[in-house]
DNA sequence: GCAATATTCAATGATTCACTTGAATAAAAC
DNA sequence: GTTTTATTCAAGTGAATCATTGAATATTGC
């Protein structure tokens, strides 16, 4: 007969993948991490918290085993360990989504209201791209567009938009997208763009769904 | 701009999902529930704790959505609250398995040494009960073969099999399943078998596993 | 109504966690 | 070799978590 005391350490060692993204920040970090590798530094300026937290929450995810790091120079970056990760994540958001009372409030108190903003489905925009009548714009910062971008998609940084909506071709729907169904980037550069008269729409999630489904991508 | 604060708030209630699982025990109740209802006195035995903390637990898990309870007379059930759930505590398992050191040696130390014990993937098992050139053997307790099974698997609960070994059908190879990766039942049933004499290989997971990828199930 | 059973509640102490602050490393630039 | 920059370490504080204990509650059977 088995010994309760090793079946209890083997089921303690299995739920150390949940504690490790068992915490708010950390969960915001594999987020971020999802996209690409990252500096220590730009993941404390991405999570608003200081180095020094952010430092011991990377720290924590790197015993756990979910995530990585590489020194180069005086940078050290982090990222994720394997596909397997950002699976978890994206299941544990769904778990949450479907059962965590109060999310939907909690989203709406930081993306503001929706309801007015059309969004399209991954397959939707697969054939809109077939059809090529759409123009896709990744709204994330360059190095997130640089470790991967939907195929044919455009890189124009929501803090640049303004700036640079020149450099969207004339008539064509514009397809905005980011990080993932919780990320703001995309909805902004919706409501700035409809406000310009040019008509677009946010991809309901993001590029790592989209690269998840094994759906056309590029890099560079 | 969003606020910081917002932003914060909803990554925490998205980690609630990962919380109500970052507990060894916890873990330990999801991996029973996901065979099927129970109620509080039965999940206390399960996880070798007190009725209290079982209970408090459970409360955890029910605060969380992830899992929901219905009463019965003096009895209270305890269910998980959709299948998003058992894919949460699979991937969960996986991510685990691929990246948390040591875990390894915990199995092996809960499961004792499986290098001798033959084991069968799902597709093998699905091929060979088109056959029919198999006995599929359920050695998990009689409540959980009644809440689903394998479709044509036989049940003897592994506390029963050795006084029933009569009722398997001579001749034919067994392959013995139980509630997944990290059960022990079916391992000590092809243990027990092999010593009679008789073919056995385990399934190299369980029914939740079998059912998720909508293989043919029974139920009753 | 009263006793029996299943579950929950409430209070406790030990442990871990999250964040802060300020000091310590380690590589690169001068 | 000293300074600069990026990251980690170490110590401290308040809050949350976990298992334990014993009491309280709700339903059933009498």
């Amino acid at each position: 007969m088995a010994d309760h005391a090793a079946k209890a350490a083997l089921y303690d060692a299995l739920a150390e993948s949940a504690k490790a993204l068992a915490n708010g920040r950390r969960a915001e970090l594999v987020d971020v991490l999802a996209q690409g590798e990252r500096s220590v530094e730009e993941l404390a300026a991405e999570i608003d918290q200081t180095l020094a937290n952010t430092s011991q929450h990377l720290q924590r995810l790197l015993r756990s085993g979910l995530v990585q790091s590489r020194r180069e120079g005086t940078r050290i970056y982090y990222s994720l360990a394997s596909e397997v990760v950002g699976d978890l994540w994206r299941t544990m958001r769904r778990a949450a989504q479907e059962h965590v009372s109060g999310l939907e409030q909690l989203a709406a108190d930081y993306l503001g209201d929706r309801s007015k903003l059309r969004t399209i489905t991954r397959d939707v925009l697969r054939s809109r791209l077939r059809d090529g009548d759409v123009v896709v714009l990744d709204v994330r910062p360059e190095a997130e567009y640089a470790a991967g971008h939907i195929r044919g998609a455009i890189s124009i940084p929501i803090h640049d938009l303004r700036s640079r909506l020149g450099d969207i071709p004339d008539g064509a729907e514009v397809v905005a997208y980011c990080r993932g169904p919780f990320c703001v980037f995309a909805d902004e550069a919706v409501r700035m763009l409809s406000r310009k008269g040019i008509s677009a729409a946010r991809l309901e999630d993001g590029f790592p769904e989209w690269n998840q489904a094994h759906l056309p991508v590029a890099r560079s």
